[in-house]
DNA sequence: TGATCCTTTCAGAATCTATTGGAAGGATCG
DNA sequence: CGATCCTTCCAATAGATTCTGAAAGGATCA
């Protein structure tokens, strides 16, 4: 007993959002569970993402998890009554600040601290090479360097960018604008 | 006969960079062949992939196409050779603006398109609602605007970013600094 | 034209990831 | 305490992705 015209809305942007989170290393299932939680006017409980979606519980289980470690869901205790409910962060520029938090840390700072490791080896064995091998030193510090600066740049931006929020960004953007032209 | 210290360097970066793609939708082959030619001092052939990465023809072939297709790297013809070569793109910028634009179009651009799809069917039932749904079809409206909103602002800001480019980005952390205080 | 060299394609195999469903673990209640 | 209700864990399996190797397709050369 579905009343369609709003089912059809909230299934569609659910689907949507699985598909896209599948392409970030996020599974379809834990992507439409957030889809369906951000959407929800109430917190819901597994039952109620197991029958919406169609998918076991354990499965549930593991993805609220998840969501919750990711800091993107909350749980929630409903008085007088001992099952979990959880809702989604709802302000999105929180859920951004969230989201490039914990995948710089996940994804950002290993690469910037193997740059670092692979830097460091060059360094020592500079002095020791000559010919064919020094000119190839040279080209990975310049590679590696670049990198690092770039990386760094944009951790610096994100940082700004989360704290300034969404009206600093506009006046930003404002800014960025006259620059451009 | 590989000239170990550099080599180390070399694979440790490599083998990082695969692994941050695998963590994005890239897989972890074709992540590592553009590791392999940024790092390279001159273009490379396929064989030449073949034999650092030790994987197979048909693999390479697909994942170099691939990555022209993104635009991360590009053909050369050497000349007096047959073969096909390849080197990446070198310039840090370039590469960000590539994968911008590139998961923009593919991920973010659906979604958008998604969410309008939504609002308008919002928008048609709503006069045929109330009670329950009425306030339910509130909330969806709140939502969807709020992400609608947030993504197009996004869209913007990196917009503006790429064109900018690293030096203008420098100038914008200063204003944006000065914002935070 | 035939020989050579290189690239692409693709079906099947290997590998990796996600999902299920049942069993075990904890709370809370009467 | 046992009964009940809910959550988590986990081994087996289903499903998806990636990779291989061989065959076919194109170029270029003499």
């Amino acid at each position: 007993m579905p009343q369609p015209p709003l089912d059809a809305a909230k299934n569609l942007f659910i689907r949507r959002w699985g598909e896209m989170g599948a392409s970030w290393g996020i599974s379809r299932t834990m992507a439409e569970i957030h889809a369906l939680l951000y959407l929800a006017s109430a917190p819901l409980c597994t039952d109620d993402v197991m029958d919406q979606l169609e998918v076991s519980r354990g499965n549930v289980s593991m993805n609220l998890r998840q969501l919750v470690n990711w800091g993107l869901i909350h749980r929630v205790h409903q008085r007088g009554d001992r099952k979990e409910y959880f809702e989604a962060e709802q302000d999105v520029w929180q859920m951004f600040e969230t989201i490039t938090r914990e995948r710089r840390r996940r994804e950002v700072e290993p690469i910037l601290e193997t740059i670092d490791r692979c830097r460091s080896t060059i360094d020592r064995e500079k002095p020791s090479l000559k010919g064919e091998n020094l000119k190839q030193a040279r080209v990975y510090e310049k590679r590696f360097d670049e990198m690092v600066r770039f990386f760094e740049l944009m951790n610096k931006v994100f940082n700004l960018m989360t704290r300034v929020g969404p009206t600093g960004l506009k006046r930003m953007a404002g800014v960025l604008e006259k620059l451009v032209k």
